[in-house]
DNA sequence: GGTGAAAGCACCGAGTT
DNA sequence: AACTCGGTGCTTTCACC
């Protein structure tokens, strides 16, 4: 898990790739005054260090008739049930990312839905599993994702200065 | 906000693609036993139609040394004040993203930092915002993503049921 | 660690069925 | 809507710096 150097050129190279993944790596190159080859192999490179996990599609889940999303926090029985519930969690679909948390409640996690009624359901699935005692969601009314390159900055700023 | 209609194809196409956008169009045709050129025709209307928003890069904040994920809840002072709130949390890039919400908070958000100090720092800025009154944070311990493919095939079911 | 050129493919539009 | 096909341009490798 140690840092990994990253330079200018690499963080150029993130910022143009990070939110279009498709970006030719001539375009790259051209913009960066170096060779579609060397983009190629610090590309590569960032793979191979595990930097890079992967791409992923960007989907419009509103478009798709998924709107809902809200977010569920899990208290459970015992916290000696925490895997085996996280495990029963990550079988939903519904459940885009599950978390284990300190403070108020031992797991939390978000789901995505067509409606309130399929969220309800959702949620009856995550109250049945064994072991969670009770669970408290807050709905999501507006989402507003930040834009990645802004992190991506600020991380490489961190690590030059 | 309309549904889109996806037939079989479409969706096995956003299925080859969903863990990795640079999968030639030509290994998908030949899976799917059709052309490459039929491939690059519905991928370019399913991005007309704006299921497919775009393309992003999967990195390991760990390996960059940002291993510290916690969620934030805000109480505003009155709910008048939650677009003005919304856009200062939005200038934060370790704000990853923020969500409007009913139930206890006013606003929830999630936040990426280096370390505990690094986030005591942002949550400090956080409760800094004109008309926030108090936060509430929830430090993950744990973060378990789940499969997109699998809400794909859920979505897909659903749609063709 | 970078280059530039060359070979191999992929992309993508035009024309056809 | 889907296919084929060809021009264009992207990726990837490799010998060299």
């Amino acid at each position: 898990m140690a840092k990994f150097k990253l330079d200018d050129t690499d963080h150029k190279i993130l910022d143009m790739l990070i939110d279009n993944t498709r970006t030719p790596f001539t375009d790259i190159a051209k913009k960066l005054l170096i060779s579609a080859g060397t983009v190629h192999v610090r590309v590569k490179k960032m793979e191979e260090a595990g930097i890079i996990t992967g791409s992923s599609l960007s989907l419009d889940y509103k478009k798709l008739g998924y709107a809902f999303i809200a977010y569920v926090g899990i208290y459970l029985e015992k916290t000696s049930q925490t895997q085996f519930v996280l495990n029963r969690i990550n079988e939903i679909p519904y459940v885009t990312v599950a978390h284990v948390t300190t403070g108020k409640f031992n797991l939390f996690c978000k789901i995505r839905a067509k409606d309130t009624d399929h969220a309800k359901n959702v949620i009856f699935q995550l109250d049945d599993i064994d072991g969670v005692y009770r669970t408290e969601t807050m709905i999501s009314l507006e989402e507003s994702l930040n834009d990645k390159k802004r992190l991506m900055k600020s991380i490489f700023d961190e690590m030059t200065s």
